[in-house]
DNA sequence: CAGGCAATCCCCCTTTCGGGGTATTTTATC
DNA sequence: GATAAAATACCCCGAAAGGGGGATTGCCTG
């Protein structure tokens, strides 16, 4: 008897491609495409595994994760994400989630990491052991504009309501330090006020 | 004789998933996982059409566009993006790259727009054209915060970068006058920051 | 007509931003 | 060990934003 398998994917063609790719190793009994979906189709189908995104429209894959732990004991949890963030891979552990997988994985790669998880154990990919804190290898945008890492964290806090003076704070940095670094990203992305940062970190996902 | 298709996708699952979809409709002529690859794949398979991620590592689809055009005069190229960004869109047209598909297609529309490109047509998915318009979603903003007709246009036009100054000049207004609406705008959303009205803006369609 | 609301305008004051520099230390890379 | 890139820090200055108060006009509605 192979294994109960439920895809959430907003991406339908990544949803559809993995089960084409995987259908003969597992029973694929359901594919979502939206948050709002997973709940009611997990109650429904009873998967053994779910393949959760963590980008879904809706409601995200954290809260999934959470709302999924309280009302199925039994199901296992994989993360398929393009995110390769440490925070991420964090939130993760700590809400117990039993497996981590990068969408650049191989095929070989997702059944591993499924069946170790079914076999009761954890597989976080081990790419993301590898990885330099802060440094997105496959963002498009940071590329483009040349940001460094700490322009990338600084934007990001910026995006999410902190002044200079608050960031300095967080990170331990002078304020003129944390000035500088808004300076130089204003500088790159050509803009002049914290308003155009807002609109372009929230337009590029940063 | 099936149409000759290159997969560029760095995204593994991605990639392999797409190809096991259509391949019953295609002769899937290669797939690479890297920018550097493409062009040197597509000289040695000479594929019809090919499917190209815009964020790709080493060298991104734009350029990649370019170059391809330079070389291969009749290879079609397709977008295959998650980004609805207009830029992109724009660029993709200036580059007169054939068609642009978003990951969230079904399998019926990706088939659909490769066929339209080969053919000799263009295929821009029909999401991309119908972005934004939705009155709903700022209706509900306005009457749950309760935001005056004139309170509204003064986010808009923050939100597309003006000052206080400039608002005031444009809508023939003292300096003063925009900066009340202003406070009275910050009181109601619970805000304290420019930054944080452009995230409410943004997130509410406004 | 009274009361509420929207829209207009003003003063005072502090903090934060934005733009112009310059300079040192770490880190990575060749 | 030289070089380049990134990260750190400081100075000065004016402009803009933010927060507190108050006030007037007009308009609609009960």
């Amino acid at each position: 008897m192979k294994p109960r398998l439920l895809i959430a994917d907003d991406h339908t063609l990544f949803n559809e491609g993995v089960k084409q790719l995987i259908s003969d190793h597992y029973n694929i009994v359901g594919q979502v495409f939206d948050g709002k979906d997973v709940l009611i189709m997990a109650m429904v189908t009873r998967p053994d595994v779910i393949l959760l995104d963590i980008n879904l429209p809706s409601i995200n894959g954290f809260d999934l994760a959470i709302e999924l732990r309280k009302s199925f004991e039994t199901i296992k949890i994989i993360f398929v994400s393009m995110y390769t963030e440490p925070r991420f891979i964090e939130q993760s552990k700590q809400l117990k989630v039993d497996g981590y997988l990068l969408k650049n994985s191989t095929k070989e790669e997702l059944i591993l990491g499924i069946d170790n998880v079914l076999n009761g154990g954890n597989y976080y990919d081990p790419k993301l052991n590898q990885l330099r804190p802060n440094l997105h290898h496959d963002d498009f945008f940071v590329k483009q504009f040349s940001l460094t890492p700490r322009e990338v964290e600084i934007i990001r806090m910026i995006k999410n309501g902190m002044n200079t003076g608050e960031i300095a704070e967080k990170l331990f940095l002078g304020l003129e330090t944390v000035k500088t670094h808004r300076k130089n990203i204003y500088y790159k992305l050509s803009i002049t006020k914290s308003t155009e940062l807002i609109k372009f970190a929230l337009e590029n996902n940063i």
